[in-house]
DNA sequence: CTATTTTTGATAACGTGTTATCATTATCAG
DNA sequence: CTGATAATGATAACACGTTATCAAAAATAG
C-alpha cells in the first residue's frame, strides 16, 4: 500500500460514511459512486491492506461472510435486520454477570452480542 | 428417515452425549465409536433429516462452520475455547438492558451472545 | 515529461464445507 | 424368509467467498 489510488480513497470513505459494518459486495457497491469501474477484486485486495494497516476491522457474525468498519471504535455489539439484512452499530449496553453463569474454571476474554429485529427503516414500511 | 439404521442411531447417541454443540467432523468422530466405518455424507444426511425432524438444532458462531445440538433445551448461549475450540453450553445469565441500547424505532426478535476464552479442562494444562 | 513500478480489472483458479451420484448393503413389511 | 426399497460409503461435483494471474492503466520520483 504505497500509491494513494482514488480506489483505495473510495473504499476508505465508503467504510467510514457508512456508519456500519459492510460486506465486500456492499463495498463494492458503495465504493463504485466514488471511483466507476471498480472491480470486486480491488475491493478485496484494499479491505486485507486496509486491515493490516489497521484502518478497518472485521466483524464476523454468525453463517455469513466478513463485514468490515473503520477501526478505533469503542466496544460495541450489532444488530442484524432480519427484512434488510444490514447491520448496524450498538452502542452502550454490555453484560452484567458473565462470571456467575460460567462453569468453574473457565476464563473469559471476550464476548460478543448479535442482536436479530428488524430495523428502523424497514418496520416503518 | 423411515429406517432405524445403526448410523443413524449412533449420531442422535454422539449429539446427545456430548451435551455441547458438535460440527460435522466432531459427529463423525464422535460417533465412529457406535459405528464403525461410517462415513462424512451419512452424517451430512442424518444432520439435515434430524433438523428437519426438529430432534437437533443449528449453531452457528462467527466465521465457523455450523455446529448442532440436541433441541429443546431452554434460552442460552456460548462458549467458545480459544485453545481447544470446543463449544460449551452457558445457561442463565441474560441481557438486562437492551432495549435502552437500541436505535429509535428498532425492534428486537432475538439476541446471541458469545463468551470467549479458556475453558477448563484447558486452563488446567 | 518520462521511466519505473505499483495498482487495477477481468476472470480463472482455489479452498472449504456441503450435496449429488451410484453401486452396494441393510431394514422391515408381509 | 424374502422382496422392495431406503440408507450407506466412497467420491465426484458443487457453491460460495476469496485469491492468483496477467496485461493494461495509473501514480510518483527524478
Amino acid at each position: 500500500m504505497q500509491r494513494d489510488t482514488s480506489q483505495r480513497r473510495a473504499i476508505r470513505r465508503a467504510l467510514e460514511a457508512a456508519g456500519r459494518p459492510l460486506g465486500a459486495l456492499e463495498v463494492l457497491e458503495a465504493s463504485q459512486a466514488d471511483a466507476p469501474g471498480l472491480g470486486i477484486a480491488t475491493v478485496y485486495r484494499n479491505i486485507k491492506a486496509l486491515l493490516k494497516a489497521k484502518e478497518i476491522s472485521e466483524v464476523q457474525l454468525p453463517g455469513e461472510p466478513p463485514r468490515y468498519e473503520a477501526a478505533g471504535k469503542d466496544h460495541h455489539h450489532h444488530f442484524r435486520c432480519d427484512r434488510c439484512e444490514k447491520v448496524y452499530e450498538l452502542g452502550g449496553a454490555c453484560l452484567p454477570d458473565l462470571k456467575n453463569a460460567l462453569p468453574r474454571g473457565f476464563k473469559v476474554s471476550s464476548h460478543e452480542v448479535l442482536v436479530h429485529g428488524v430495523c428502523a427503516a424497514c418496520a416503518r414500511k
